[in-house]
Formats: structure tokens, C-alpha cells, sequence
DNA sequence: CTAAAGGCTGACCTGGGCGTCAAGGTCAAA
DNA sequence: TTTGACCTTGACGCCCAGGTCAGCCTTTAG
């Protein structure tokens, strides 16, 4: 898979895969001519990059979370027992931005109805009802 | 309250605030010398500001949001119904950064606890088991 | 053979969200 | 009255995530 044929499958400019590579985040293959060669896992493990990356995350971050996430292939996990820790605490950030976001989604929803906010001033609610809805619909 | 106090009580810097107002995200009062004067509210506001930002959103993003949560007051929200069909498309938006995030901490979680990902590859899981966890909890 | 399409590296540019001076005004305490 | 903390505007600088252009090589189509 060339570099081109990435792009257009997972949606990011061919700029932006080098830019990743360069940050640490991709090692594709080279062939014979030095054309970069990528395998069909490089498409999910790139909408990932991309995803955390468009939610404030930084390319450090990003490769804080990879090596147990290469290619979205969990079984290789195992492997790689040393980021357990790193790992567990990413999942904490995101939990906390989780809270946040939802905390965001639930004070727009009661603005939209009407509602007053039953919360103590000073911060954004903490607690809020469990997530339900799926994205789009 | 003053541009200093706001900022520590906020938790960003005086900097940040002078470039929230900058971008339209504030308006304070000016004292006889100039000075910026904020209310009580103003802390809340700019902790959600900071909030978005953080989770990637523009400052052109956060003066949509802002309108309806002003000074996280949202017994102000019926007098700004024209806003109504924003805000309800950056519930959606949040909506789809939630599912997003909490997908990506759902397959950490899996590597975490060592077993496969139970979906087709190409995408990061789509439909994810409500949010239950608390934030820090 | 030639043109078009795609790939390569290197390098400079951009926009967003601030950090960091610079030069000066204001105010409370000593 | 002087010091020091805090405020003002203005301007330049920085980092990050790429955009864009230049100059060149490779591969496929006609």
C-alpha cells in the first residue's frame, strides 16, 4: 500500500503521514525504489493517530498510547507489559476528558431545555448520568 | 476581581486571559484606570473555555459554545434562542468526541486485560457500552 | 519517447494558543 | 516619597500540526 492509497483510505493528507512517521508514530516499510510501503493495519492505527490528535492530544501523547495500540491489534499486547503503567494512566486522561466533555454536553443540554443548572458554582458538574447515546445518532 | 485573581483562581494564566478577551470569549469591565474587573462567574466561564481548548477545540469553536453558557448561567439561555441550532450541532460534536474517546479508552482497556477486539477492522470501535466510570474515581 | 501521475527529500510558511519581554501607569505599604 | 506588586498595551517569539513549493526520481499510459 503506497502512502497515497493510506491517505485517501483513512482520510488525512499524505503530508500528515509523513509528519507522523517523522514524529515517531509510523515505520512503514521502504521498497527497492524508497517508495514508503504500509500494510492494511496502517489504515486503523492512522484513524486512531488522527483521532487523538484532533482531541488534544499531541504527537507525544500519541505515542505514549501506540505501542499497545499498534494497529489495533490488541493481541500484541502481551508483548509489551513495560507500558502497563503508561497505559493506565492514558486511560485516566481520557476518562478525565470523558467527564469533561460530557459535563460540556450535559450543561448545553439543559441550556437547550431550559433547565437550571443544579450544581455548585465554581466548576463545571462533576458528576453526571451515565453516557448513553451513540455518536450520530 | 482583578485579571490576577481571576487567573489564579481559574488556573491559567493572565496571558490566556487577556487572549480569551482578545478572541472574544471575554468582556470585562474596565475600573476608572483601566483595569479589567471580572465578577465571580468569570471563573467558571474561563474553566470551561480552558476545557474546550484543551479538548481540541478552536476559539472560534468556543464562541459558539459560549453564547448559551455564558458565565455558566443557564437560566440565560431563553434569551438567545437564535443560538439554539449551534448549540444542539455542538452537542452532536460532543456527542461524537465522546464515543470517540471513550472507544479509544475501551481498547485500552482491552489491552489492558489481554483479550481481542471483538470488531471488524478498519475502525475504532463504533457502538462502546455506556460510560460509567467517574472522572478521578 | 513523452507526458502524467505519484513518490522522494528539504525547506520555508501558516494558524492557533499562548510565553515573554519592553515601556510605562497605578496603588498600598513603609 | 519611594518601593514593589500589580495593571496597561504592543510586539516579537515559540511550539505544534501540518500546508505548500521546489527540484528530482519512478512508474504507467499512450
Amino acid at each position: 500500500m503506497l502512502i497515497g492509497e493510506l491517505a485517501r483510505a483513512s482520510g488525512v493528507t499524505v503530508r500528515a503521514l509523513r509528519y507522523y512517521e517523522q514524529q515517531g508514530l509510523l515505520q512503514p516499510e521502504r521498497a527497492a525504489n524508497g517508495y514508503r510501503q504500509y500494510d492494511g493495519r496502517a489504515v486503523t492505527k492512522v484513524r486512531n493517530i488522527q483521532l487523538l490528535l484532533s482531541n488534544g492530544f499531541t504527537a507525544q501523547d500519541v505515542r505514549d498510547f501506540l505501542p499497545c495500540l499498534d494497529d489495533g491489534d490488541v493481541s500484541l499486547v502481551p508483548a509489551c507489559p513495560p507500558s502497563v503503567e503508561a497505559v493506565t494512566r492514558k486511560v485516566a486522561v481520557l476518562e478525565e476528558r470523558i467527564a469533561e466533555l460530557a459535563a460540556v454536553r450535559d450543561r448545553l443540554l439543559q441550556a437547550l431545555s431550559g433547565n437550571p443548572t443544579p450544581q455548585q458554582p465554581g466548576t463545571v458538574a462533576r458528576r453526571h448520568p451515565a453516557y448513553t447515546r451513540t455518536a450520530r445518532g
